[in-house]
DNA sequence: CCTAGTGTCTCTAGCAACTATAGGTTCAAG
DNA sequence: CTTGAACCTATAGTTGCTAGAGACACTAGG
């Protein structure tokens, strides 16, 4: 039985994350020692990894939610944990595309500046008119 | 003059955000028509959109503030701008750097998925152990 | 056996950057 | 003159945590 902390250490999430997890119901409640400290099984600390994991994969809790309550269940189909992934995979991608086209534009503003005054600064009027974007790299609409 | 409507349809942001930068003390407090509605000029309109694209290339709000105290002073040296400005762009690569990652091991999980149970998932399974990770495409630590 | 120091407990509030809701007022069109 | 959209304020909710306060539990040394 691992204490909080250890278990902490042991997944690599920080102890208060962990309590967090417990109250938003994506842990299950912890046993608790005679003087009421949480204590976990090895079952506790696979299932923190996978969140950890998968947060790190940029899951969203909900998403996790869901595919915790899959590996519930396990002689079901594969299809729905399969969806998530690819949905998660597109919103990445996504992602990517977007920060490529804003990586160009910023790379543009810097080169840019001559390091004159701020009245000529390329980094402000660029930022001011959306217009100086040429075509190519327009940004999107809708954020991160 | 604009009211808060037109304002937020033409610089593309919505109502209850402008009204969120003027709390927040982005945009200043406008004017008022007799009904005690807000009255935004042109200048508002620049500075409004100013903030929007900053936004959107993922400036933060208070990069943004500083961005926006600068060329209030159309005097001074351009290089607080750029340098706001190039820490973004290595901000942006890094997390472009990091979602490749994350997108490769997605496309992994996905691929192996031969459409089975639940229990031989490899998203579920590879989610839950790191170490099925091939060390090329290993994560980082921290998020998004 | 006591004590010091760390770890843990609960509860509350805060962060970014909005979004949503409730309940009321003002304005423009017909 | 009435209707309905747009506006007003104020408050609370969102996501995924993080930080703080004040109290209790556990462990190692003397």
């Amino acid at each position: 039985m691992l204490t909080i902390g250890k278990l902490g250490t042991q997944a690599g999430v920080k102890v208060p994350t962990i309590r967090y997890y417990e109250q938003i119901g994506i842990l299950p409640e912890a046993e608790r020692s005679a003087g009421n400290q949480r204590l976990y099984s090895h079952k506790a600390l696979e299932r923190l990894a996978f969140i950890r994991h998968s947060r790190d994969l940029g899951f969203t809790l909900e998403a996790i939610r869901d595919l915790l309550s899959l590996s519930d269940k396990p002689d079901q189909s594969c299809s729905a944990a399969d969806a998530i992934a690819k949905a998660q995979l597109r919103e990445v991608e996504s992602r990517i595309a977007r920060l490529n086209a804003l990586k160009s534009e910023l790379e543009r503003m810097v080169m840019q500046c001559a390091g004159g005054r701020i009245a000529d600064c390329r980094v402000i009027e660029v930022l001011g008119d959306h217009s100086l974007c040429d075509s190519d790299h327009r940004h999107v609409e809708g954020n991160q």
